[in-house]
DNA sequence: GTCTATAAAGCGATAGAC
DNA sequence: GTCTATCGCTTTATAGAC
């Protein structure tokens, strides 16, 4: 592996710059929503130079998506390192993605887009990092299951997409924008209900 | 009121064709991917002559909205009459939302869609029904904290909106494609989560 | 690689005949 | 009110000069 050229890192800084306003934009406003044209201006280039970075809309999301995936490892990560109960480390996880939530930085994809799916699924990095946080998550929740701390007579795959669901919930979204409580005091909510349910 | 006359009652069968057909295009789809040339032929009629009962696509969708909203409230009425206690009621409730999912007739509306939103808001007929629901929703809420069936804790507004979500939730399209499980079993994991939630 | 300009296609909405 | 045909606009994607 030869140093990055200045030219190669400069270039690189310009896919980050990209790929950062991508995700801003896809939690603002949603991939259908979103425009390249809006791409192009909030990163400050022309459109066409887009398009020598990334061949299509669907591959802008689906770095955006790689990004995201890749900041979930990395908190992974380090929870495995510094936190020892599966649940806690659940708990961790589904409060740092309702911070990201919080801090406009979840793609919100639609769950049904057809050509964005197909393109996800193809994308080979996306389905690495995907199948690898699956697997850190399955072993979690086996564990969790399997010491009393989860509910053991759910399926663990619906546990996993409940985890995932709860990322993009629209519940904290609407609250946040009633004004009416503090982020961590709706965190903390959003927590109980998850892992305690709305019963008593 | 006169007695409406035959061209009348023609006419209201064919609005509740198109309502149909965008209910089942909206759960399908979701509102940005279903086109008004889609819900034209699916209704066997041209496009132009939809805009003869519709003014918009907005319009199309809240009067599958309305529509919708009105199946709940005939649901919520019923309930009220046959189950005494709020927790039962709010989970014959979610039972319901997820059953019409599964039948495909759950309208998918984006969070985020600022023109559809506020030509939701601006319709009276769809915001009437959807304050009554939630005053209804309410009641139970406020009566099944008060009587140690729902967390205190939790917010009244934080598990209507809840409520809500779990009508649409995502988990339940992803396990059914899975083919794995049945109808009711699905059903019945995902009133556990949500009343009970995922830990022990 | 970046730009301006434009092609190509899809979609919401409408005109006008019947 | 229903139809055919089309407008007008947006958006994705590309051509070609520099």
């Amino acid at each position: 592996m030869n140093k990055p050229s200045f030219r190669e890192q400069v270039l690189q800084a310009r896919e980050d710059a990209i790929v950062a306003a991508v995700n801003r934009l896809l939690a603002d406003k949603g991939f259908d929503a979103m425009t390249v044209d809006a791409v192009a201006a909030e990163v400050g280039i022309a459109k066409a130079s887009l398009y020598k970075h990334f061949r299509s809309k669907e591959e802008l999301a689906a770095a955006a998506m790689v990004g995201l995936l890749e900041r979930a490892l990395a908190f992974v990560a380090q929870t495995e390192a510094t936190v020892a109960e599966p649940l806690a480390r659940l708990q961790a996880l589904v409060r740092w993605t309702l911070q990201v939530q919080l801090a406009g930085e979840m793609p919100a994809l639609p769950a049904q887009n057809s050509t964005l799916r197909a393109a996800l699924a193809a994308d080979a990095r996306y389905m690495d990092r995907l199948l690898t946080l699956s697997d850190h998550l399955g072993a979690w929740i086996e564990a969790g299951q399997a010491n009393g701390q989860l509910n053991p007579a759910l399926p663990g795959e619906l546990v996993l997409y409940t985890l995932f669901a709860r990322a993009c919930d629209p519940v904290l979204g609407v609250l946040k924008a009633g004004g009416k409580y503090s982020d961590e005091q709706l965190i903390a909510w959003l927590l109980e209900s998850c892992f305690g349910g709305l019963a008593a």
